[in-house]
DNA sequence: TAGTAATATTAGATTAGACTAACTTTCTTT
DNA sequence: AAAGAAAGTTAGTCTAATCTAATATTACTA
């Protein structure tokens, strides 16, 4: 009866989360379709979630947050959206790869390295453009060409993959 | 036939590279112990490698990377050790919260990514020192009292987990 | 409202990764 | 060089996560 989740059994939580606040109502489809699993792989995972007190299901109903659910869910979403922060943001990667790796990165990060990235994506977003133009557009330029730009050199980089 | 590696075997291979490099004989004790896994588990994984092509190993003798499992896996190692340093020198976490952290990420993240943080942390370590002290000092200011440091505020930041 | 489509569940199989117990080989120590 | 210890392997079991096929329920629609 613990309440430890394997990676997996996470990823169902969190797409119950996004869908729930999109749609309210989230049925065994939904998630299916989401996640790209067959249904009865997600009967079997709402299963296990229902036994840990995750969400309440009776058969052939919608699927529902129980307040912890609700809690744990929000904490891992949570994780989620920073990833995809600071992957999109400030390593300005594409949108699908910073999707793709925050859902692989997610669930091993500790709690104190989510906190500590929060911190630090706050930081830069409120540095004060020490380089004479925008911090994150130096480093754009920087992943460009291996160098740091001259001051006042940043414009805008336009860049693939 | 594929040469696709779960990351399960990909942290064996990793494994293998680390000890490697401070034994230059590789035993299946010494997987076992360093990745705290039974000796069968080790054999089987092992065996797997094998089949990929990745390392020769004779019953009851040394492992050897081949020549591509020896690229593969400093790929991979090299990824581990930008995590590392990212979390370690840029985040400032503790050394065993990085070392897990880092194991747990770097077998999801892309190629790209990893590109990006590696420039990301080059970016940083050469950041012309913005806020009169050194810009890492200054995260670890901001990390710990939620704002930025005035001017010439910061000295030397020790800090818990 | 009866029939069909969509959704959900159950049953059973498969795969990967781990384990323990038992056995074999190699190394070490006297 | 023989005995015991350490290392390695084999065999068999377990669990988690997935699948397909078959069945059951619910929803839509003509």
């Amino acid at each position: 009866m613990g309440l430890k989740l394997t990676s997996h059994i996470e990823d169902y939580l969190e797409t119950i989360i996004m869908l729930h606040k999109k749609k309210r109502v989230v049925r065994v489809r939904d998630i299916s379709r989401k996640m790209g699993l067959s249904m009865p792989s997600v009967c079997a995972a709402i299963e296990v979630l229902s036994k840990k007190g995750l969400v309440n299901h009776e058969k052939y109903g919608y699927i529902e947050l129980t307040k912890q659910g609700e809690i744990l869910g929000k904490r891992i979403y949570g994780s989620h959206k920073i990833l995809i922060k600071f992957l999109k943001e400030i390593l300005n990667t594409d949108f699908r790869t910073a999707e793709k790796d925050a859902c692989k990165i997610e669930h091993g990060i500790s709690g104190n390295t989510v906190k500590r990235l929060i911190a630090f994506v706050k930081f830069v977003e409120t540095c004060p453009h020490p380089e004479g133009a925008d911090w994150l557009k130096s480093f754009n330029y920087f992943y460009k060409y291996g160098k740091r730009p001259k001051e006042g050199k940043v414009r805008k980089i336009r860049e693939k993959s």
